[in-house]
DNA sequence: TCGGTTATCTTAATGCATTAAGTTCGCTTG
DNA sequence: CAAGCGAACTTAATGCATTAAGATAACCGA
């Protein structure tokens, strides 16, 4: 196959000066291996006859590594970078890649198949944000290359996490200990479907994987000790973690009958919009429906009422993910702290 | 040099199975190229062997392309994940090439040496978001790939852009019209200073490249027709679009006796944050100042007092860029529209 | 039965650069 | 002055896969 372009490669180039490929490879690589003078005629050669350096693919093929993370969002990309913890999460990955030689190839991992059989691979290695199907994951643990997982376990893989029942279940503590009732769960992709709808309890065998239902069981176990029942069909699950959605479940809590007196939400997202939908219904928080988050995105504490909810450090999830990555961190995988931030949303 | 790794290669798949390297690299490429049953079993067996799928970099060597775009970010990464306007940017570009097999490469412009020597010219092409700096330009140029510039205009690249002057002008125009004195402008990135300052008229010499150069000119503009005058002293000059400096800006702005009754603001964050620092001086906005955006970020209009802005669609760029990139539009250089919105906080 | 397809696979040229090891040569040093 | 050394280059092996063109055998229609 003939190349298209006429792009001047580092042969040519060492042709053109005379001079072989090793030196002008180290005059760009390995500028204390000639002399200055020549080093500076090459690179000005190169420029005037419009070579940019040496290709990148042959470098790295020679080289082994190509200076590039792949960072796998379990999701859709315009999705996740709409997402506030994701956006927390990507920041902190930036922070302490930008100042390495990294740079960060994004993608989604819904289709298995074009990642892995495709260029994808040319990352080092990944950070992988969210569990992504499992063809995916067979995938990864196929390429041998350094992976971190974030927000989930797998065996064989470095991991950074919360612990997502132990936080969900002091949260609900907290929430309960009011005794208002009845209760609704505003639950985040506890199951398949793709719209909003109330879960069958079967539907949930199976998943313990995923850290919504960690949160889950968080709830319902806080639930059980304090003498609280929540049934099947007042456990909301929200296919996706937008205001949209997050607001018509609530509008759909909220219209049981008896209106539920607590909402636990499981995304600050999800409770920003049942705030939003309880104001169109005329309720107020706590007054008439006490409500919790999940997360602690900045417009949980600006937001009025203030809402009440569990802090997470998504920025340092990224950083350390970063860092661990890099072996700038000895720590195998870790379990970042949470903390229960008491507000106005249900005091 | 030796691989660390003891990854198995093509080569070796093939010698394994009996068969020649170009079937194998059929079996993943051209599977009409084989026999199913021939196919079935390398994949199996390459599966089996921890072969995970052609090498990358040689792929990309051979083929000359590697289904990457760049994304070049004007700023930190840091940052720019934590920009609304850049999210949404983003969120506009993913959209498109999520679609089609690319994935994004996404780096920072700041440090040019790296980029254009470094493994990340690995993309096919360059989406470039804000101006780098000269030298990064010039290395773009000589890589002769496709780029598209977002927010600024060079010769020779194709560009997506908003008409800033006229947009800024409209704003003002608005803002201006009730003849409220004295104005101040609150301003990003003007000059090179990297605190909060007010600025020398002299120092905006040779710096028409820049949107905010753009806005800035049409709020002089507008104010010159109004007959209203804005000295440089009362145009402030912020050095990134964050909040804290938002808020730093506007306490100094409106601590100025006499009191500017305006403020032409140059993004919604710095608009916000002047309206947080209006109400912890105890000013009514829009009764005491009155206060204008730009960009129409989501909370322009959620917050209260609503934010009286110009909507640009920074979605759209995204998509738009995006689309050109890939050949699906016939554009050169586009103009996307803008609208003024006018809300609570200057009615 | 025979030339012509088709399906299936192989041969071998090629893409571009990195780098360990080797060569020159002028210069220091005992 | 011979040996030794360092600076400045060159040689050549190597990384891994793609793909046009060729080979082979089975199959087809007349």
């Amino acid at each position: 196959m003939r190349m298209q372009s006429d792009k001047p490669t580092l042969k040519q180039m060492a042709k053109k000066l005379g001079v072989s490929t090793a030196t002008v490879s180290n005059a760009f690589n390995r500028p204390s291996q000639l002399s200055r003078e020549l080093r500076e005629r090459i690179l000005k050669e190169c420029m005037a006859s419009g070579y940019a350096g040496p290709n990148a693919a042959a470098r790295s093929l020679r080289t082994g590594r190509t200076g590039i993370v792949g960072v796998m969002l379990s999701n859709y990309l315009a999705y996740s970078f709409s997402d506030p913890v994701a956006q927390q999460f990507l920041q902190g990955l930036a922070e302490v890649f930008e100042e390495s030689e990294y740079s960060l190839l994004v993608m989604p991992s819904r289709d298995h198949v074009k990642q892995v059989h495709g260029y994808e691979s040319f990352v080092d290695g990944f950070i992988v944000y969210g569990p992504p199907q499992q063809q995916t994951l067979d995938q990864l643990l196929l390429q041998h290359k350094s992976v971190i997982t974030v927000d989930f376990d797998v065996d064989g893989f470095t991991s950074v996490n919360i612990d997502n029942y132990s936080a969900a279940k002091r949260c609900a503590e907290h929430a309960l200990a009011n005794k208002d009732q009845p209760v609704a769960i505003l639950g985040l992709r506890l199951i398949a479907a793709n719209r909003v709808c109330v879960i069958q309890a079967e539907e949930l065998f199976g998943k313990e994987s995923i850290i919504t239902i960690h949160r889950l069981n968080g709830f319902l176990d806080a639930a059980a000790e304090a003498g609280v029942e929540i049934p099947a069909k007042r456990i909301f699950h929200i296919p996706d973690n937008t205001q949209e959605l997050g607001y018509q479940a609530a509008r759909q809590a909220l219209s049981r009958s008896p209106r539920p007196r607590l909402l636990l939400c499981m995304s600050d997202r999800i409770a920003l919009a049942a705030m939003r939908a309880a104001r169109h219904m005329d309720l107020r928080v706590p007054e008439d429906v006490r409500i919790t988050g999940f997360d602690d995105i900045p417009e949980a504490e600006t937001h009025n009422p203030s809402l009440t909810t569990v802090h997470q450090q998504s920025t340092d999830k990224g950083r350390v993910a970063a860092e661990i990555f890099q072996g700038k961190r000895l720590d195998k995988s870790i379990i970042l702290p949470t903390e229960l931030i008491v507000r106005e949303s249900c005091p």
